[in-house]
DNA sequence: GTCACAAAATGACAAGTTGTCAAAAATGGG
DNA sequence: CCCATTTTTGACAACTTGTCATTTTGTGAC
């Protein structure tokens, strides 16, 4: 009795994840509208009806690619905010942590794209709504806490009528600005950006400057580092 | 005859205007699915044939807002472009100018979003994508010619490996994902952030001292000069 | 084996969408 | 007034998503 209840479990979740699988494929290929419920279904080998078990409705299987990433990224970031250095050195883990989850969940910010669009939010689920805003705080407050060590070693002084949070918002908005324009401009090149990962490295650790955060930017070699982190902490799993 | 073509000529462009004002209405209320060509046509009370003697799709019309605003920002960087001071302060009046591009065309993240988005771009005509892709790269241009201007005198001096173009898609990631996340995200207050429009213009400030770019912002006072700018510049027409 | 009952899967449907196009209506020159 | 041309129309086809009565499947008792 009790392994026909976690066989049917097991099946369910294998069942789930394929509809996850099947869905982050449509959503890679041709976005929100190249999402369908039938062709899911039809795909599976199953009837709509039992798709529609698994989620409510659509957005419910966007939120919850959304919400799979933001799990793993915690995870990333809880490993780099570990890293054994200075402020300045744990804050560049972070920023390789951010690189490792784009590369590892690159459908991600199509997705937090689609979510982020106004009338796909309002469908979703309460408690998938609370995970997501949950994860965000949490990432929030893993990068505010290095900030607040920088503060409290004086590696770095906040300016007026600034919080801990605004630096963070800044490397938030950077991060995100930055790769949802490289995800969604294929022209980069012609414009100009040659390489904009390394634009992006250079962004941050000059912003991290001007807030006068040390050591600086050209007191050590925090590409090198980054790479170094990626290497030594997300090669494996 | 020339008065008649010249009135139906007028009519069709006022009746154009008349639907990308609804199509505004609609997309700022209820996003990319709320905006539906039979209500349009419903609220204009033509049939939708004739809507569709206008833009050949839905996603014209939302390539048309944005074109519409991209025009105007251009014009509102121009002008900033010619602000007379240094060139740390120039930079400073496109900062300015962003800021009332966003008060004046508050739907146009939206926009940007949702074309963004793949699969909508896609759908599109060719001299509206043509049209888009210009705007950009003049807007990249003015600000980029900035850049140029501050080398040339000596205001700043670019990193080693890095062009022009990557400071100023520092500048544009940050403004975007500020903006974006401003717009989509109901409760910055509850993570910290307790004014972001202040907070983007401090991090924009520092990421431009972290290039080294003179006069820093410890030497003067740009949030001043931004709200002079705006008062002066962008307060008539 | 078979019966009864619960649980799960089904797919026809309703209600909505976009985009088309033959037919109807308006227009304007002769 | 008439007729060629342009413009407008709305019924349609072809697609959505989400529902729910009906059918199928699974389980345990006898």
């Amino acid at each position: 009795m009790l392994t026909t209840l976690t066989r049917k479990e097991r099946e369910r979740q294998q069942r789930e994840a394929k509809i996850l699988q099947l869905a982050r494929g449509m959503l890679r290929e041709s976005g929100y509208l190249g999402l369908s419920m039938d062709r899911i279904a039809a795909e599976m080998e199953y009837s709509k009806g039992t798709i529609y078990q698994h989620f409510r409705n659509k957005e419910e299987i966007i939120l919850a690619l959304a919400n799979e990433a933001l799990e793993a990224r915690i995870e990333l970031f809880e490993q780099a905010a570990t890293w054994p250095g200075n402020t300045r050195e744990r804050i560049s883990a972070i920023g390789a942590a951010a690189e490792e989850f784009v590369e590892r969940y690159p459908h991600y910010f199509a997705v937090e794209q689609i979510v982020r669009s106004s009338s796909i939010w309002e469908k979703t689920s309460d408690e998938r709504q609370q995970f997501m805003r949950s994860c965000e705080q949490r990432c929030m407050q893993i990068i505010s806490g290095i900030v607040r060590d920088a503060l409290a070693h004086g590696d770095l002084t906040m300016p007026k009528n600034r919080a801990p949070e605004d630096l963070v918002f800044g490397l938030w908005s950077l991060n995100f600005g930055s790769y949802i324009i490289m995800a969604s401009s294929n022209s980069l090149g012609e414009v100009g950006i040659g390489d904009p990962v390394a634009a992006l490295r250079d962004n941050q650790s000059f912003m991290l400057d001007g807030y006068g955060w040390r050591p600086f930017s050209h007191e050590a070699d925090y590409p090198a580092l980054m790479d170094r982190v990626r290497r030594e902490v997300f090669s494996d799993e």
